[in-house]
DNA sequence: AAAGGCATCTAACATCGTTAGGGGGATCGG
DNA sequence: CCGATCCCCCTAACGATGTTAGATGCCTTT
């Protein structure tokens, strides 16, 4: 049997499940994935799986942790070049939140198939721990406590992900087999201002606002907002005292 | 009044369908869900479905919009019983918006199977479209132009909806057939103390504030921060300007 | 009473996750 | 060198799933 597709038979690790995971989910969806097509992808037969992994749920951790593997944070702020302790060093928290949130947003979204399954499911692993550890940092050295800082990186994570879900569905759900974006977005807009104007005048008036812009700049408003939300909460430098 | 179960053969509509589906969803999770499943619940074959609904797919379009059923929005401003048209009146929105998003996210948590599932599908029907409407005319009334509105709005929306489900699912994934809430938490944060404390010197001191504190305040927290990210767009009263 | 559509049925297909049990090849103790 | 042991994979099968095809009866209209 020539079916040897890595090294003839030398063993397939959890690794390679996961990678194979992703990559079906990626090309096919999420009904694209079963057992069989990625024991095939990984040249096995399926019931071999069972011999890695205990359930094709365990199997979705591997993949779901596996997700970060090429996500590479930028350096915690304790690395920074700049002075450590620096007034103005402390400053440039809003921009370096905003770089790990975008990329945050980017990363999902070029895996918007394996996002959309693996989102919710949080077997945090390292590599999560990782983005964490260094958001908390950064938000902790531009001056805010402990507890706000937790919920600062929870709330940035949520919104990001709940986000990078609403973007990567198809805008009509009977368009997913159809036109361009730009076309389906004009399609939207068409269809919310054929609405009743009497009984929704606001959203017919906006409704260019609504389906118009495109996700870049909704993204940036919602980031500019979260990051305007958080800036009270910053004790400014030691305990009083205003800059 | 008509809610003969499964008398004979009364006839099945889609409704009967979309609420089966959701029953089913909420009771037995993702995998509880299946054709033949709906099919029984409503009293009929699962062939049958088929003459109603094209797909699975369609059926859980179907349920998505049956989700908002008994989900009542606030009455918009404009017809507010309290304070008619004060000139102050403008300056509730942030109650008005705060309830609307504690709302959602409660209607969202006690169909928590239902919501996972549905989340990210969005078929905006009627029902949905009366939220917006409601929310949008809110922020309007409060002094948000067009633009700002609709994005506010969507902001919102993925937020809420990320947050229920990372709210929504088991805080460990190997918990969901384990213990109860306060065990897990307290499970949680002893795996973050237990980490290395030189590589994850942040998360390993504030593992209390990550794994501790209850949803309820982490949701109160977002939605101060998104209000007060808001505020500042709002134009105060002075009619300087229009877009 | 005949006709026709509506709503459901039975039967079957391919595919899915998963289990049971068997086998071949490497490694190691003797 | 031999056998034992473990690792990793195989074939075969079970039940459940989404979906289609064709037949059957009920209800309404003619």
């Amino acid at each position: 049997m020539g079916t040897r597709h890595k090294t003839a038979h030398a063993g397939v690790t959890r690794e390679d499940l996961a990678d194979a995971a992703l990559r079906l989910l990626e090309r096919d969806g999420a009904k694209g994935l079963s057992m069989r097509k990625v024991a095939a992808e990984v040249g096995v037969q399926a019931a071999s799986l069972y011999w890695h992994v205990r359930d094709k749920e365990e199997l979705l951790d591997l993949a779901c942790d596996a997700l970060w593997a090429d996500f590479d944070a930028p350096p915690p702020h304790t690395t920074d070049p700049a002075g450590p302790h620096s007034p103005g060093g402390t400053d440039d928290w809003r921009p370096q939140v905003a770089v790990l949130a975008r990329r945050l947003r980017t990363h999902l979204l070029t895996r918007t198939n394996a996002a959309r399954v693996l989102v919710g499911r949080f077997a945090p692993g390292p590599r999560w721990l990782d983005r964490m550890e260094s958001l908390i940092a950064t938000l902790r050295t531009a001056g805010f406590d402990g507890r706000d800082a937790a919920d600062a990186t929870y709330l940035l994570g949520t919104w990001v992900q709940g986000f990078v879900l609403h973007e990567s569905v198809p805008m009509s759900a009977a368009e997913q087999r159809g036109a361009s974006p730009s076309e389906a977005t004009a399609l939207a807009r068409r269809e919310l201002e054929e609405l009743s104007g009497e009984r929704y005048p606001n959203v017919v008036a906006l409704a260019g606002d609504i389906a118009g812009p495109d996700m870049d700049t909704r993204f940036e408003f919602g980031l500019a907002r979260l990051l305007d939300g958080l800036e009270p909460l910053r004790a400014t430098a030691t305990p009083k005292q205003a800059e």
